[in-house]
DNA sequence: CACTGCACATGCGAAAATGCGTGTTTTTTC
DNA sequence: GAAAAAACACGCATTTTCGCATGTGCAGTG
């Protein structure tokens, strides 16, 4: 008579992932589960709900209406669950933030120890990642972003202004400065077509030598003394091996943000660990302007 | 990390039955496994939800609260359902009707006979009760009713007027009818705190001798002589045994309606249903009025 | 045209969830 | 005030669910 909700889940991850096997990634169960709590639903409805074909579960339009529902009833959970996370103001359990690998890298380190020395019983889980976690899905409790504003649900503080700079080897760095008007190879970002229009005028010729997705490889690519890379500048001034070199003044970036869900953010572990943030960033703020 | 829904539904059900052992008969299992859903889910969330009590369960704040937003998922599944009966047309499976009993009892079963003669593939399920089922609760599909109007979500069609008069043995009437002055005695249902203001005014006393909670058993009480009984017209005149008697005049009474939840109403089988049911009732008509 | 990868179905053994019995405590009833 | 009823905790046996291994079909690739 009545369904299982657990069935429900099942069909808006199959709906989402398009197979079973990743919908039971997504689940955390082997894919033949997945297969069965399909079939147990549709046999509970006496109505199909997908087209079994070779490439995947394809839902017909009640799997879809069906998912649709499911993914309200989820929305209802995340909500929940963000709610009652807002309201815990105990200092000890489970906090996830998020920030790019970089940053973590590069800069946290110092304020993670610090933030472990003064609330030893909170566990935190720092997922190092450039993608943007969903906050209403509560992928963490609280993000570090390099971004121009927090977004709809979201609460932000904008921790520090930020700019960019050139950066190289030494040896190529003396290269470049002995010889103004020779080709200056860059190493670029694939979202950089072409070389920054702000360089100094003294240096005419410019081409882009590499693109790169990824900015760990680009700071290797530098360091290899493949070119000049623009870099982030608490990321140039910390890199051993690269200097900073005046082909391009330090131009201003976007800036750093800690955003939270509106829900989420006034949880003590959650406010505990941005108080000991906006500090440590206040500190170190010359890491990140000229 | 994520939380498993049959435990939010668990929680509804605790809240709402107050003990495990009966939120373990409305889930169909074990009031044990109610336990260890609770504890599991608790147990995920970091957080009690339950006060363990000897009289049962009492949820606190976060408790409440988590069976709050477990309605609201319960909500959007039962819509979903509705929607999903609604767009079935087809004419092979479960139908699910209410009636009071002793419309069933009393008027109903040649249209039964007639509908299943005419749709035999259709597993009609008839739920003979005077609770007022919940049709957004999917608890039917369609309900036939007496009352004045159908109600929020739901749809209905007045199937006929319906009148009440005054139902006796013929051994009762004729003493009665001998000496008008004497002495009424009324088997009463037990809202009717007094007897009826419509009385003939040759019978000029009354008093109510009983007070019965249950229509069948007024039935009865009538059959064994034991007084005068209100009755509805097809009641009265449908039950062997009984006469009517003009100590109370055929008065307008609640009329009969079908209703259904405005979203199952499109439904197939349930249109099937309604057809045979209006007309059937339309040949009837003299068994409800006067 | 064989080869590799992906997706799904099916059957069997393992793991997990569930049911049942026993014992304890509290409340209700006579 | 004792007996009965209701509610829950705990431990063991069973049922159900689940994961893994194997086999088939299809699409893309060299």
């Amino acid at each position: 008579m009545s369904i299982a909700w657990e069935d429900l889940k099942t069909v808006l991850a199959v709906v989402r992932h398009k197979t079973l096997s990743k919908a039971g990634d997504d689940l955390g169960v082997n894919y033949t589960t997945v297969a069965r709590r399909i079939q147990r639903l549709e046999a509970e409805m006496g109505r199909v709900l997908f087209e079994r074909l070779a490439d995947g579960y394809h839902a017909n339009e009640a799997g879809k209406f069906v998912a649709d529902r499911a993914a309200a009833m989820e929305r209802t959970e995340h909500a929940m669950m963000r709610a009652l996370t807002g309201q815990d103001n105990t200092l000890h359990g489970p906090l996830v933030i998020t920030a790019p690998q970089l940053l973590l890298a590069e800069v946290l380190g110092p304020m993670l120890d610090e933030f472990h020395k003064e609330y030893p019983s909170i566990d935190l889980q720092i997922r190092a990642t450039n993608e943007l976690l969903d906050l209403d899905r509560r992928e963490a409790d609280l993000a570090i972003r390099i971004s121009d504003n927090p977004g709809d649900d979201l609460k932000g503080l904008r921790l520090t202004e930020q700019h960019t700079a050139s950066f190289a080897t030494e040896a190529v760095a003396r290269d470049i400065q002995a010889a103004p008007s020779r080709i200056v190879d860059w190493i670029a970002f694939v979202a950089m077509s072409e070389p920054p229009k702000a360089v100094d005028p003294k240096y005419p010729n410019h081409r882009i030598k590499f693109h790169f997705d990824d900015m760990v490889a680009i700071q290797g690519a530098a360091r290899a003394g493949l070119g000049v890379a623009r870099l982030p500048m608490f990321l140039g001034r910390n890199t051993p091996g690269l200097v900073q070199i005046d082909v391009l003044p330090p131009q201003p970036y976007l800036p750093i943000w800690v955003v939270g869900h509106k829900d989420v953010w006034p949880n003590a572990k959650v406010a505990a660990f941005r108080a000991i943030l906006v500090r440590y960033i206040k500190q170190t703020k010359p890491l990140f302007i000229d």
